[in-house]
DNA sequence: GCCAACGTTGGC
DNA sequence: GCCAACGTTGGC
């Protein structure tokens, strides 16, 4: 089992979006990032954890934990032109964008900013917090895991 | 809104 | 295959 974290603009899809959703679950479509991309389409299996973060926002952080619940699928977003994912270099007979979906499993009753994760030395090496990173999708391992849960009350 | 950092594109 | 130019991300 691995572990996760997926970053989402909340303005565009929040985790109270994702709580509204249907069995609290939805793709997580849109990726355009081929490192990402493969992450999921390689790494990424059933049952995997991961936390939703939510970026370029107020105070940007982790607002609670997700479940991979299917296998990487084709994103059919990059087919529809009306779509600000679409990508004409992707087809259906040839497709070069996957998503995954993702279901709740809780929202943390307080974000955890990401200021507060910088102080913990636990976490210097969390790529999240790597200098530069833009990644949408990086790995969390099971000691970050375990150690950024045990800060949820 | 600024800008550092990084990814992608395309000419050569 | 190099690399300059450009576009995007995302914290501040």
């Amino acid at each position: 089992m691995k572990y996760w974290l997926l970053k989402s603009e909340p303005d565009t899809f929040s985790i109270d979006h994702l709580a509204q959703c249907i069995n609290q679950t939805s793709a997580w479509d849109g990726v355009r990032n081929y490192q990402a991309r493969n992450f999921m389409t390689k790494d990424m299996r059933i049952g995997d954890l991961g936390f939703f973060y939510h970026s370029s926002t107020k105070i940007p952080g982790i607002v609670g934990l997700i479940k991979i619940t299917s296998e990487a699928l084709v994103d059919n977003t990059a087919f529809d032109h009306t779509s600000i994912y679409f990508d004409p270099k992707s087809s259906p007979e040839k497709p070069r964008w996957f998503m995954v979906e993702v279901t709740l499993v809780r929202k943390f009753k307080q974000i955890i900013p990401l200021n507060k994760l910088r102080e913990h030395p636990q976490l210097q090496d969390m790529l999240l917090l790597k200098r530069g990173n833009r990644l949408s999708i990086t790995t969390v391992t099971a000691q970050e895991f375990d150690f950024i849960l045990s800060l949820v009350e």
